[in-house]
DNA sequence: CTAATGACATTTG
DNA sequence: ACAAATGCCATTA
């Protein structure tokens, strides 16, 4: 399995209304190649399928986006993820840990 | 094979 | 708090 499938899949468990990091999807493959991560998500091919959008950098900005960031604002806006000043509001309790077991808690 | 390139993260000034 | 510098690793040329 390619690098890139490895990480749409476990992209795809970001749930509505929540973000993850490039470097938090890294640490659940087991690798520090978060950079690699952020260039698998610009070609991401699945489009609306892998939520992509939900994907921010680790001190709540918003990150880059293949058709702007302007519009990855908009989206995660449209899930009720409010964005102040290019950065995530309440970071911290949007925050979606992929290698944790807590996630269903908050 | 080597080198350049990012939707990044941390440290430093 | 912000900007620059440094390190990072899969991809691509």
């Amino acid at each position: 399995m390619k690098f890139s499938e490895k990480v749409y899949k476990i992209t795809k468990k970001i749930p509505r209304g929540r973000v993850s990091t490039y470097g938090e999807i890294a640490h659940a493959l087991n690798t520090k190649a978060y950079r690699a991560v952020g260039s698998a998500l610009n070609k991401n091919p699945y489009a609306p399928i892998v939520p992509c959008h939900r994907v921010v950098n680790s001190d709540g900005k918003i990150g880059g986006f293949a058709d702007g960031t302007n519009k990855k604002i908009k989206m995660l806006e449209k899930e009720g993820i409010k964005v102040k000043n290019n950065r995530i509001v309440n970071f911290d309790k949007k925050f979606f840990r992929l290698n944790l077991i807590f996630n269903y808690i908050i």
